[in-house]
Order: structure tokens, then C-alpha cells, then sequence
RNA sequence: GACCUGAUAGCUCAGCUGGUAGAGCAUUACACUUUUAAUGUAAGGGUCCUGGGUUCGAAUCCCAGUCAGGUCACCA
């Protein structure tokens, strides 16, 4: 056990006393509640008889009155004591407010108040308590943020650190915390709702694979002790969904959390979470609008009002190759690897012998023309090289049928025809596999002969779309940072003996 | 992985060129029956991130490490 601090000390105490008084800290019963605290506030009425429960944020003890402010998860009330009028279960009247009150209730406390309504002569609408009941005691002192007339906040709880560690403090006291998870969960609810009115099926597929395929990157890896065998955390789902469309689905998707053991920043974290959407008998072009047709839904449901992007469709449609000729007046089409090298010096872009062309010309188009594009872009027609699970674009060989979405300078989504001519397919992940095992011989670059062997039953044309959720998030809610809207992001474990 | 910045009370922070640690809120005690950043008086509360070093003396200077944030690198 480590250290106590002097508050965790007094509250603890405080705990014993209320047990030899017989109130148990932590009672099991039901507590009846009739009311939401933003109910209360939307449906005044003077003299009305409530009870709610939540969480006692502040206390202002002045002498034989006293006010607090409760907050459940609709939102904050005031409620008032007095010594004349409160009492509890299991105590006398008189020591219900000077000692059980005054002496024993901590901010932070979880409790359930019973009493009526009424307006304070600065108007505030109060709950007058009869009967007060403590539901769970807090042992642990929460950081006080105060705000005053003007929402002008004091002392915040803003130590980043501390607020992804324990995000449960975080989320107590920094109201706009839960706003960004509520609108994190809505903005998924409301995809979800789009695609079910499409009749698209939500699916689940394997999070543990025997072979990490669908993307390249380095898999997190665990084993099975009754199979004997090495498993993987799965760093796409892309090669399962298609599957299923090989199986007879029409439309199938999934939100879909991936985990890939790369380095961290704020647009990365281990994991995270993909929509994954394939439909039969659709190309790229037709995943564009229909990309599109969603988006400006969302936008016009989530986006803020002050927001600096504009989210007009038709987004614009631009050829990357276009792009990069745009922004370096480099034409790199029918480049080798030796002439990509060349621009890249030129321009400044690190790059060396083991740079394979789809790599080099990526860092050209991240280096010098993602960050141009802030208003929603597709950015389509890559090499081919670039995409080794799409089709050869119908017009020209060297080009894949394959788009991105731009939004704000960052890739949100990236689709395209999926290739399902099951010769090539097997061709072009050996090539893949040739130029990675330059860098690096890993095992996991292996090849997923289901997957062939499925593709060779004959997959339909079919058209399949990745959308970052997180990054959208990110955007629709304004942060910065990945971990803004993840509940619980990666950290290293905290020192031990930390309190 | 590299570089920059930071870590001091429960929370937010101050602490100068080295001299045994401060404020506000929170806590404790007293006063106060309409407060709302409540107020007034008094008190308590610290592994100054960890480990070394320099020094008569280190929160402060130096070295190493831990954790975090940022920038870059890595990342289809």
C-alpha cells in the first residue's frame, strides 16, 4: 500500500464513523429516482415533490444553511439544506445536518436527495432537501474546477497526462470531455444508420489471425496454447469482408479495430477503429458518390458551426499524379525508381536505394500536396505500384482504380475497385513480398492462400471503402490529438509507488 | 528511434544568480439560515519524478534514467 495523502486519511476516518453510526457507505438497495436533473430544469414546477441522485460537486456550508450542486449524467443542479428540515435514514434528526452533513459528506460523494423545488432570489432553480442518503462514499479527493458568471474556468483538471490515465476524473469534471465521446458514439450510430437503410450487413470477422493480412504493417503477436500455434491481432479486416462477398453478401461492413505495432503520435494509436465497407457489383466511381452522398450526411449532422472547411459536394476529383505535377511541376508518370529518386533530391524529400517507386512517389504526394488539400478531395488514380489489392485502372495499366480521401491535409478514407482476378492477385503479393523483403524478412509477410483459393471461386466485381473513424472524429469534434477521442489511449504503465 | 520542453501539496501553479519550500482552490477547526469562484479567522498538509555527481549546503547546477507533451523519423 502506498502512501495516504492527509485528505484520503480524513476521508477514510470519515468512512468508519459513518459505519459505527450505522450508515452503511455503500448500501445495495435500489435508490428511486423520478427525475433527471435536466428534466427538472426544462419542467419547472414551484413546490414539486423530487428525488434524484448524482454526484455532489460542491458544498457551501453556511451554518444552519447550506448549498450544493449535484451532477448526474443529464447535467448540474443546486440543492439547499437546512438544519430545521433535513434528515436521513437511521439517524436522529438533529445530528442529520451537523454532523452527517457538516462532517461526514465530502464533494465527490455520491448521493440521493428528496425534497422540492424551488427558485432562489437569484433565480436558480434548487431542490430544497428533506431527506438526504449517501450512496457510495468517495475516499479520494476530485481536483475542484471552478467556474464563475462568465464560464470563465479556474483551476481546470488540464494535466494531459493525468487526464488520460485516470479519464473517469476527467470525464467528472471536465464537461466537454463527455460531449466528445457522446458525439464519438452518435456519428457512428448515424453511419451505422446509413449503411442499414442501404440494407448492407454488419458483420463481425476474426480479430486473432493466423496470417495478419489486408494492409502491410507490423502485427502484434500472441499464441494459443491448445492450437499450439501463433496468433495475430488483426491489422485489417479487408481480406475477411471480401471473403463474404465471395460467400453471396451484396454489402457488408464493419467497424472494424485494428492493431498495428508501429510507433505513436497524435494520429496513431495501436488501435483503432475502421469502417470497412464492400459492395458487390460497384467500382470506385460509384464508391466515390456514394462516399460523398455519406459524408455530406454526417457533415450536415456533426460538423461545427465555426468550422473553416468547407464540405460542399461534389468533392473535387483529382488524379494524384495531377497533384504532384501541380504542386512540384514534377510529370512522374512512366517514372523508374532511379528518375523518382532524382525528383525526390530535387525537392528535398529523404529517399534512398531501398525506397521502392509506390513508396517514393508517396512521400512526394505527403510531402509536398496532402496539405494543400483542406476541403474534402479525392485524390484517385494511383500507380499501381501503390496498391497491390486493386485493380488495374480500365484506361491505363500502369494506374490502379483506387481513391483517397483528403480532408484537412489527412487521409480520412481510402477505396477502391477490388481486384479479384485471383492469378494476379497472387502475382502481385509476391511482388509485394519481393520489395519488402528487401527491408526486412518478418514472417508475418506471409501469403493468405485462403484468400486466393476464395478469390479463385470468383469474387463479383466489387467495390470496397476503408474510413478512419477516430481521424473523422477527430475532425467533426476539433482535437488535435488521437487521444482526445479515445476513452483509454495507449500509455506506458505508471511508475510504481505512485499513489 | 532523434531532438526540444516539462514533472514542486489532492488540483492549478510560483519558487531569481545554490542557503532547510510558497500561493489560490481543496482539507481541518470556529463563526454564519438565500449562497453561487460564498465570506471571515486560525491550523494542518511535501519522497520538490528516480538515482548518482559537484558543493560546507541542491527543488535550483551537472550526468544518467522514468513518465508525459510537442517536432521529426517510422507507418500502403
Amino acid at each position: 500500500m502506498s502512501y495516504l495523502s492527509e485528505q484520503q486519511i480524513i476521508r477514510r476516518k470519515k468512512l468508519n464513523q459513518l459505519k459505527s453510526l450505522g450508515i452503511n457507505p455503500y448500501p445495495s438497495e435500489e435508490y428511486l429516482i423520478t427525475d433527471t436533473i435536466c428534466k427538472i430544469h426544462k419542467n419547472f414546477i414551484e413546490k414539486e415533490n423530487v428525488s434524484i441522485a448524482g454526484r455532489l460537486m460542491r458544498l457551501r456550508i453556511l451554518g444552519k444553511a447550506s448549498f450544493g450542486e449535484i451532477k448526474d449524467h443529464t447535467g448540474s443542479i443546486q440543492v439547499y439544506f437546512t438544519k430545521n428540515d433535513l434528515t436521513s435514514n437511521k439517524m436522529k434528526k438533529e445530528d442529520v445536518y451537523d454532523i452527517f452533513l457538516k462532517k461526514l459528506l465530502d464533494i465527490g460523494d455520491i448521493i440521493g436527495v428528496e425534497g422540492f423545488l424551488f427558485k432562489t432570489k437569484m433565480n436558480e432553480i434548487t431542490i430544497h432537501v428533506n431527506k438526504l442518503t449517501l450512496l457510495s462514499k468517495s475516499i479520494r479527493p476530485i481536483p475542484q474546477v471552478k467556474v464563475d458568471k462568465n464560464k470563465k474556468i479556474y483551476d481546470a483538471f488540464s494535466n494531459v497526462e493525468q487526464r488520460y490515465r485516470m479519464r473517469y476524473v476527467d470525464l467528472i469534471v471536465n464537461d466537454d470531455v463527455k460531449d466528445i465521446f457522446l458525439k464519438r458514439t452518435r456519428i457512428i450510430q448515424e453511419i451505422r444508420n446509413f449503411l442499414d437503410k442501404k440494407k448492407y450487413i454488419e458483420v463481425d470477422t476474426p480479430v486473432l489471425q493466423s496470417i495478419p493480412g489486408g494492409a502491410i504493417a507490423r502485427p502484434f503477436k500472441t499464441y494459443h496454447n491448445a492450437l499450439g500455434i501463433p496468433l495475430y491481432l488483426r491489422i485489417a479486416n479487408e481480406l475477411y469482408l471480401k471473403r463474404l462477398i465471395i460467400g453471396g453478401f451484396h454489402g457488408v461492413y464493419e467497424f472494424s479495430r485494428n492493431f498495428r505495432n508501429e510507433g505513436m503520435d497524435r494520429f496513431h494509436n495501436p488501435e483503432f477503429t475502421v469502417l470497412e465497407l464492400y459492395v458487390a457489383y460497384k467500382d470506385y466511381y460509384w464508391m466515390m458518390d456514394f462516399t460523398e452522398n455519406m459524408m455530406k450526411h454526417i457533415f450536415d449532422l456533426f460538423h461545427e458551426e465555426n468550422h473553416d472547411i468547407n464540405f460542399q459536394i461534389p468533392f473535387p476529383r483529382i488524379s494524384i499524379l495531377d497533384a504532384i505535377k501541380k504542386y512540384t511541376g514534377f510529370s512522374i508518370k512512366n517514372m523508374d525508381q532511379n528518375d523518382l529518386r532524382k525528383v525526390c533530391q530535387e525537392l528535398h524529400i529523404e529517399e534512398n536505394i531501398k525506397m521502392s517507386k509506390a513508396k517514393l512517389i508517396e512521400n512526394i504526394f505527403e510531402e509536398k500536396c496532402e496539405k494543400h488539400y483542406k476541403n474534402p478531395t479525392f485524390i484517385i488514380d494511383y500507380p499501381i505500384v501503390m496498391s497491390p489489392l486493386t485493380k488495374k485502372h480500365r484506361c491505363d495499366n500502369s494506374l490502379s482504380e483506387r481513391f483517397e480521401l483528403i480532408i484537412n491535409g489527412k487521409e480520412i478514407a481510402n477505396a477502391y475497385s477490388e481486384l479479384n482476378d485471383p492469378v494476379d492477385q497472387l502475382y502481385r503479393l509476391k511482388e509485394q513480398i519481393k520489395l519488402s523483403e528487401k527491408k526486412t524478412d518478418d514472417e508475418f509477410m506471409l501469403i493468405d492462400k485462403d484468400f486466393i483459393r476464395a478469390l479463385e471461386f470468383g469474387m463479383p466485381p466489387t467495390a470496397g471503402i476503408g474510413i478512419g473513424i477516430d481521424r473523422l472524429v477527430m475532425l467533426l469534434t476539433k482535437n488535435k490529438s488521437i487521444q482526445d477521442v479515445l476513452f483509454f489511449p495507449q500509455m506506458r504503465p505508471e511508475k510504481k509507488g505512485k499513489k
